[in-house]
DNA sequence: CCTCTATGTGCACAAGTGTTCACATCTTGT
DNA sequence: ACAAGATGTGAACACTTGTGCACATAGAGG
């Protein structure tokens, strides 16, 4: 699993990795796979299971260091950033299995993605903010937020890791749409 | 190319296709794929071309077609939905060259939403909408737009495309997240 | 009509691929 | 200490892959 991810890292796509490749990666015999995986689509579901546990980790890191609400979205922002960098390879993983070729990959990613969203709508209740949100315009609200920051990662990884200029950009970028959505949060009319 | 995108649409990515393959699907001996692209990074190139197209010939038609402000989000989410579904093949290569292994098609197809988003920001103001925007403030509302817009693409491709249900979910959900991205820009102040 | 260019073909080759099987070795619980 | 299960190995197989070359054909402009 790790061999496949550092071949991600390097630029390779998930899809277009094969057994042997991996193999001669982790400095294996091709027939080693078999012991561990059935095929590469099981190795991927399995590194979504991973990624989970990272998106965890970030989840809770993101509660434990926000403070108040006033710098919530630019700690929170740049708390992703700094895990992303951390954990490049996993999060290219992830970004290219949002339309990768195994629908089952994508519906983990996609489950992950929903339940992110459904935590950060009950840290908000928690935090008594949006209070005039419907559960479900919250909701709402909380899964756009989500999508806005999956996409900035799209941003995050094409630029290089130690380009701190563009990394900034990107981050103020990612901290202007939550504003936004959070400033139409706070006018939203339900109907 | 017309193979490449036929595979594309039939589950597989783009970064895992062969040349044998696509010739196979072309029904055209090997050989012949060299007459046009020097290997499947240059097909890919001249996809996202041709993709260009597509996005302008739907932004054509979302321009004939939105007649008032009121109902200016319904429709294009509704024309933008329409268009996936009659070009599926095209804008699953578009979702999947958004993380894909070149780099090139990755920056292609970046830099014609970019595109869109501009122009998208040039119609607002000409419908003399947001007024009290400025310039950056417009073009970061119309990237996010841009953004999720195409962030719902996923959506679209990984649902069946007679599944009228659930596409309609999606064409509802696509249209909150946009109106309320619109609440706030409006009541947007810059600092 | 005839030539030139674009496109397609058949064949060949070396290299890489997924998967199998029988056999070795390591690790762990008792 | 030893049995058992997990993990790694080497050789082998039938295919598939990318790419090069010489040759065929078709279509267009003069």
């Amino acid at each position: 699993m790790e061999a496949a991810l550092t071949l991600v890292g390097n630029g390779r796509h998930f899809a277009s990795l094969g057994i042997r490749e991996v193999t001669r990666q982790a400095e294996v015999v091709p027939t080693s796979f078999y012991r561990h995986f059935t095929n590469m689509d099981d190795l991927g579901l399995q590194l979504v299971d991973e990624l989970a546990v990272v998106l965890r980790q970030m989840m809770r890191e993101a509660r434990s260091n926000v403070v108040q609400a006033e710098k919530l979205m630019d700690e929170s922002v740049a708390i992703f950033i700094t895990h992303v960098q951390a954990n490049r390879n996993f999060f290219t993983f992830m970004a290219q299995g949002l339309a990768g070729e195994s629908q089952a990959i994508q519906e983990g990613i996609r489950s992950e993605m929903q339940f992110f969203a459904s935590e950060l709508a009950s840290d908000l209740r928690r935090l008594r903010l949006d209070e005039h949100l419907s559960d479900a315009d919250l909701y709402m609200t909380c899964d756009l937020v989500v999508r806005t920051v999956a996409f900035s990662l799209t941003d995050i990884l094409a630029v290089s890791p130690q380009d701190d200029e563009q990394l900034n950009r990107i981050r103020q970028q990612t901290t202007q749409f939550l504003r936004l959505i959070f400033v139409g949060a706070d006018h939203w009319v339900s109907h």
